[in-house]
DNA sequence: TTGTAAGCGTTATCAG
DNA sequence: CTGATAACGCTTACAA
């Protein structure tokens, strides 16, 4: 089968029109006499023609495609970013590539030249943190760049985010309120921009308990990671502990459960992402609630605005958080 | 700031020769002298030059970008598959476009005929199920495609899976040996390969068991569903139940706990995708282990060499299950 | 309203 | 080993 691939030429040629028509019909720009589009589109129709985008993306100068940059696929925060993301790509006709930077965590700038490369139209970048050269990077492309759930201390970055230090700041007051032992469990990276929000919203709560201890405690990324930190709480005598993950909060949880301590009695346990494994866990587990979805959707509709040269008055977007009680703290 | 791109045509200007030694440095194909080829390189680090890789694709009909598609993003399963196909696809060095349907159901068609203008080299597809017209389309526009974790009954795609019939199977008899009464919750929806798989299964299983009573039970998907199809259960007065998915097995769970009844003395529950959710539910989940990650890891192996033209000796991959016996079943 | 033709940035086929 | 030059399939001024 010699499947040759069925050109705008094709079209034209069978319509007896010229391609320049065929391509204004197909994009519906200019002006085109009703009658010749009808048949055009019959003919297109019949042919089973196919624009090819990756001529017209080297045409326009334009793919339409946006570029996803996340460090890990099976990751219930990330993913449900990326599904808010996701849906309003495509309400807007975009398409996606997605670059995680799992395998290649050294090189995260090497992933996102290879996604300059493939001359996307704007970028979503997730992360835990941002460097200030994957920053500058970015910048210096000048392709229109949102970013979801991470902040740069530059500030120059347009970016949708919550209120980490406030929201971190509000828990540490409750847990105060009624501990003497008080533990922030942050993931343990060099630069993590968002923990150190946390670790200032947790100072400042500090500041107005001075009977309270208030202990920062390093882990992993993970369920894994919660089943491990669980022995330094109860070294540290901890009673009450915010995680930012929920599956390190589940590990903790699982972990007291295993050990017959109970939550919320002997340990409160908070995270801070609320995504659905929340409520599959029991006790159902309290959370700091990030819209996340909504994150994503509303840096995706961002990015298109900047896509399109619109002028968008707060390029700092901090989207409401709450607090949810569950069943995992009193 | 002119950020005008640099061409290979620039560095070819600055190196003094031609695009076609330029093109053959970077490339790293044909005879190219080792002086001019240094040169040339330094040159390119210097300016900055990166290819194009849309009028690459343009030029040479191959875009190294392979389609993945899946019905939702925000799902641990599809979660799984994908990060196998992803690390894969990032030893070969293609890129990955992302097609998810999780908006438009109706139309899978067209969101695969926007993959094919994208001019994917390759399609890895993952769903549910898979309606013969997918297949067909598939089948006739001849892209190297590949289908992880579902299989179509013309048997004519590459496919890896791995035995639901028998995994079913086995499960089933297992539990008709101490239970009169077990239910398969499956999803509902119109047509899946699989699940017809899954009751042939129990049906097999049926027949060695004429006291025992099976029931077949549809869902909806996710744990939602499953909290709420407990009640059937109860009302139909299951001993022991097998889920597709785990989510809707965490459901079940968290609903018989929460009505104190016991898992597994009163129900025992299973589930026969083995997400990394089933450690962190309480009772950890018993399941059937479907190697997900590998699973999309072969898959993305399989398809690379399609894509080469390699010959494929078994196209239709079935992968060994485990029964993973954890504290939700005896 | 429609057609012509010049790109878009590469690759690839020939000659040299 | 290297250089012209014709594709690749489409968009987009500019003409008509």
């Amino acid at each position: 089968m010699k499947k040759r691939t069925i050109t705008i030429y094709d079209v034209a040629k069978k319509a007896d029109v010229s391609m320049a028509t065929v391509s204004r019909v197909v994009n519906g720009t200019g002006k085109v006499k009703e009658a010749t589009r009808q048949k055009v589109q019959q003919i297109i129709k019949d042919m089973g023609y196919h624009p090819n985008a990756v001529a017209r993306g080297l045409a326009s100068q334009k793919t339409t495609t946006i570029g996803i940059f996340l460090p890990d696929l099976n990751n219930a925060y990330f993913n449900e970013l990326a599904q808010g993301i996701d849906d309003v790509s495509k309400l807007y006709n975009y398409n996606i590539i997605l670059m995680s930077s799992s395998i290649s965590h050294q090189n995260e700038k090497d992933v996102l030249r290879s996604l300059f490369s493939q001359q996307v139209d704007g970028i979503v970048y997730m992360s835990y943190d941002i460097s200030d050269e994957v920053c500058d990077l970015l910048y210096e492309k000048g392709i229109p760049t949102v970013l979801a759930g991470v902040v740069d201390y530059k500030r120059q970055l347009p970016s949708v985010n919550i209120d980490y230090k406030q929201a971190t700041y509000d828990i540490m007051e409750k847990f105060a309120e009624y501990h003497d032992s008080i533990a922030l469990v942050v993931q343990d990276k060099s630069t993590n921009v968002n923990r150190d929000f946390r670790c200032k919203g947790m100072a400042e709560a500090a500041k107005n308990h001075s009977t309270v201890q208030f202990e920062v405690i390093r882990a992993g990324y993970g369920y894994e990671s919660g089943l491990a930190v669980f022995d330094e709480l109860k070294a540290k005598d901890i009673q009450a502990v915010l995680t930012t993950d929920d599956s390190v909060a589940i590990g903790i949880l699982n972990a007291a459960n295993d050990r017959s301590i109970k939550v919320p009695e002997e340990l409160e346990v908070m995270s801070a992402m609320n995504t659905k494994l929340a409520l599959m866990a029991r006790p159902e587990l309290s959370s700091i609630s990030q819209p996340l979805y909504d994150m994503g959707a509303v840096a995706m509709r961002m990015l298109t605005k900047l896509m399109k040269k619109e002028p968008v008055q707060n390029q700092q977007v901090i989207l409401p958080h709450e607090i949810i009680n569950r069943k995992s703290t009193k």
